[in-house]
DNA sequence: CAGAGATTTCAGTAATTTCTGAAATGTAAA
DNA sequence: TTTACATTTCAGAAATTACTGAAATCTCTG
């Protein structure tokens, strides 16, 4: 497969930036390809448009199903794995987000439990700091756990209700009638 | 200066974490020391605390500096640079956030929107496709900057009514009374 | 402004990560 | 089964990133 000078170019900055989103360039580019192609891709293509080992596309196909960030399909009559990326955009955000939490937040909450139930450890200062931090993450993946439910339709408008809701917890403090429970 | 336990753990557990969050081991540890110490720390203390070389302790302390993830103290009658982070974690996410948008995201959208400016590549799908994601980078970026605005005190109410508002946002289709506008 | 102390730079080395080609393994249909 | 792909594994090579020690630079202060 040969690519436009527009996917070319789209792969390239994924590529590049795949090291500042803690993923190897080759994943970011397989991930970019997938990502603009309208027909799901097998490894032999992959590799051959992006110029790649079919060992190394390989692997990056293995590391991009780890993050369940791509779908494998089958095409009838063809025995080969065939892979695209979902088509909806907001479903591979919430993939995205919540496989960094998997690797980057939820081993240090556990670090943080872990060594507060080590007990006191004569430093007052650090306990506190540590407390602190922990409960700070928990009521960020608090939120996150609400905001995970939602589906795409309600985040959008919660999204575009930002800045008003912002306003008015503002304005009322948080007492917002229609969110105050009636006993 | 010796570590006490409680530091040492919490130091290498932020050391081994550094290669997922984007930044190395050292960096990691660095923070990880500083954010645990009542007191600010100088370089030569922290190079002693680690067990690194005073080079890497600069290059290290350069790069939370230019992360804007330390401040800088003087002590009086002595010369030497001394570093601590912000009291206030908030301020802390805050910054990061901040710094890993401007890493992670902003340079990609600028990169979508080039390749927007420069018009039909007769790739239709891959065209609609960037177009997408411009807009809902877009959008979240947008969500982001109002959320930036809030100090932290309403930032923590916002995140402790999220459920509330979220099922307010379901029952009433986002036109919840208080925050339509009336002519 | 000389000298002591503090910090940064940088070239070379060490460590780690990524990538490849070849071999091994898996799998469907002939 | 056997055969013909298809995919994965893996040891070593290549590339990248991190770290060190020595030298250079910077900056107070006596």
């Amino acid at each position: 497969m040969r690519l436009t000078p527009l996917q070319q170019e789209f792969v390239l900055h994924f590529g590049e930036m795949g090291s500042r989103w803690g993923i190897n360039r080759t994943v970011g580019q397989i991930y970019a390809l997938l990502f603009l192609s309208s027909q799901p891709l097998n490894a032999e293509t992959i590799t051959e448009a992006l110029g790649i080992s079919r060992s190394n596309t390989s692997m990056g196909l293995k590391e991009l199903q780890s993050w369940n960030l791509v779908r494998l399909k089958h095409v009838p009559g063809d025995r080969r794995d065939y892979f695209t990326t979902p088509d909806d955009l907001w479903e591979i955000v919430r993939t995205l987000v919540a496989e960094r939490k998997k690797r980057e937040i939820d081993p240090t909450l556990s670090k943080l439990r872990e060594l507060e139930m080590q007990g006191p450890a004569g430093d007052d200062y650090a306990e506190a700091r540590i407390a602190e931090l922990r409960e700070l993450i928990e009521m960020m993946t608090g939120f996150y756990a609400e905001m995970e439910r939602l589906e795409t339709e309600r985040l959008v408008k919660l999204m575009t209700l930002g800045s008003r809701i912002a306003g008015l917890i503002d304005k009322t403090g948080g007492m917002i009638p229609a969110l105050v429970k009636r006993k």
